[in-house]
DNA sequence: CTGAAAGCGCTAACAC
DNA sequence: GTGTTAGCGCTTTCAG
């Protein structure tokens, strides 16, 4: 099947290259009957404009990259998701990349998806990366980039992000007002913000309440994942510390620390209440079901595109673009892992 | 930032474009000192070619593309994963979008992929479509397109699968194995071919261990959700059929089915054994951990992208491409919901 | 061994 | 209203 080029609709219509062009962007300059020809003769031949050389002439490829830790993840999924629908809106499409939680493939990826042009770059950061150079060289290099959930005040640029403090302190006092006394929170490794800001926030709801904050009810986890989870549980049933409350990272590990206690012939919520953080959708499944801080993925994907939409605007334009760290709220979901 | 082109390499050293752009691709024809310093600086300056303008010339653009139902979905995040992993590997990049299972959606994605002038696409066809007539024209366009997963086997290209009646008879066959007497099924929309064959799969398990098949027990859930599940279970409840085994078209409704028969007391697997499909995560966190079919999306996503490379590459060299369906393989996970 | 020239398909300033 | 021209950055003959 022979391509179908502006020239051939120009030649065919015995008109020039220019005016075809044009009459298809609707220029003033045309007369309404070439335009009329030419858009009919474009549908009927169902011509497409070649994207190359669109791009080529234009700068600009209509395509942005989305690098991510993890796919196969509840949140990251519902992260790409909104970042797809949002940009498919404004006719953008997404090249997506796993970074595996590793900095050199962050750093790799970052370079591939500038070789292929992208027009921007939406990035939560690897658990590995710590030095942040990569990003700010693109960013200096004039590629507008946002960051979202995992991201680093160090950058300058637009973030997505919640308020992990915030939200931790609440899910905390939940367990306070419900009547637990000894609450114990299970943390994630160290390097992430969003570790120490979800600690800080169990930190701060237990001294906000008259109780006196206690290192010994604070675990780790090395990883975030279900068998961790069931690690720190028995590490719990352990310590003897009547634990009557725990405050887990995040769902999977209170999945985790829900169904080994379970096992160990602790009564769910009744002797302790358990509550996550994500709302991943497990969280509805587990016997009893997990109250959790719901971690909206689909709204902060689509933020994060919005932003940089702006910013793309913006650019072409030639206008600057002020950075902003957009919040995006967080609830409560209470269910029955909890009193 | 000013952009390093060619241009500059050549001029800065004192020849011409055409010798610089040859020696970066070692042509034989070029001095090795030419090539050296053409290298060197090309390193120092960090020279990316412009790869709208190489795209032009070439026709190639190094990007597939990827249509699935939805990204949200343990199965297909898992496909995503194995699709951008292997596509990464041959030096490609993936652009993926979401059909929400409606075939409008899927024809006008397919649109947006060929405007991006994307090397190939691999398809996971919507519920919606019984129409293949925008496949069949892509591929006569001569674009390469592999489907897998919701496949159909009218169109004429390569293809990834499981084989579903051949898992679903095994999956029926372990419930009878255990001593299961009454074995309904729980299918899903009429639709999908995957919905036929592991009914069929069920049927002939059935059939070929001596037992009557028996319309009334099975049993069809509107969509393959949780609440389905649930909803199901009542139904099964209600007719009073004395199942004791219950072979679910997937997890998702196997979940639902599993915590609302255990909600009306019944005892899982004692009284009633229950085998899911897809081997989700869910299936390890629900209390009994559930049985089910392990189904390979990393594998599949992996394979599907081969099949589209071996035929990019073929088209590249002039070969013409043999359509193969390759076949997953799948196995039973037995967990704690079956005897 | 090197370079001039043509052209991939499109757009936009400018001329007519 | 329309066409001419130039050029985006690269690759690949082909002539030297």
């Amino acid at each position: 099947m022979a391509k179908i080029t502006l020239r051939l609709i120009a030649d065919t219509l015995g008109i020039s290259v220019a005016t075809a062009s044009k009459a298809l962007k609707d220029y003033p300059d045309i007369s309404q009957k070439t335009k009329r020809d030419v858009k009919e003769l474009a549908a009927t031949l169902k011509y497409k404009p070649n994207s190359f050389a669109q791009s080529l002439r234009n700068q600009e490829s209509k395509i942005i990259g989305l690098i991510i830790p993890e796919i196969v993840h509840h949140f990251f999924a519902n992260i790409i998701h909104g970042v797809i629908k949002a940009a498919e809106k404004e006719g953008y499409l997404v090249i997506t990349l796993q970074s595996d939680e590793s900095y050199e493939n962050e750093k790799k990826q970052i370079e591939l998806l500038l070789e292929k042009n992208v027009d921007g770059i939406l990035i939560s950061l690897a658990e590995d990366t710590v030095n942040f150079k990569h990003i700010k060289a693109i960013i200096d290099e004039g590629i507008p980039v946002v960051l979202f959930d995992k991201i680093s005040k160090l950058i300058k640029c637009s973030q997505v992000v919640i308020d992990d403090r915030k939200a931790a302190f609440e899910a905390t006092k939940y367990l306070i007002d419900s009547g637990c006394k000894t609450i114990a929170h299970v943390r994630g490794p160290l390097k992430p913000q969003t570790t120490i800001h979800r600690f800080l926030g169990y930190k701060d709801a237990i001294e906000a309440h008259g109780m006196i904050y206690d290192k010994a009810l604070v675990f780790e986890a090395d990883h975030l994942s279900y068998e961790d989870g069931r690690k720190v549980a028995k590490e719990i049933l352990a310590s003897n510390q009547n634990i009557d409350g725990i405050f887990a990272f995040t769902d999977l590990l209170a999945t985790g620390l829900l169904v080994k206690l379970k096992e160990a012939g602790v009564m769910i919520p009744e002797e302790v209440s358990i509550i996550g953080f994500s709302n991943w959708f497990l969280s509805k499944i587990t016997s009893p079901t997990l109250s959790t801080v719901n971690q909206p993925g689909l709204e902060m994907g689509m933020a994060a595109f919005k932003l940089l939409f702006e910013e793309l605007s913006n650019k072409k334009n030639k206008v600057p673009t002020e950075f902003v760290t957009v919040e995006i709220p967080t609830n409560l979901v209470i269910r029955n892992s909890t009193r």
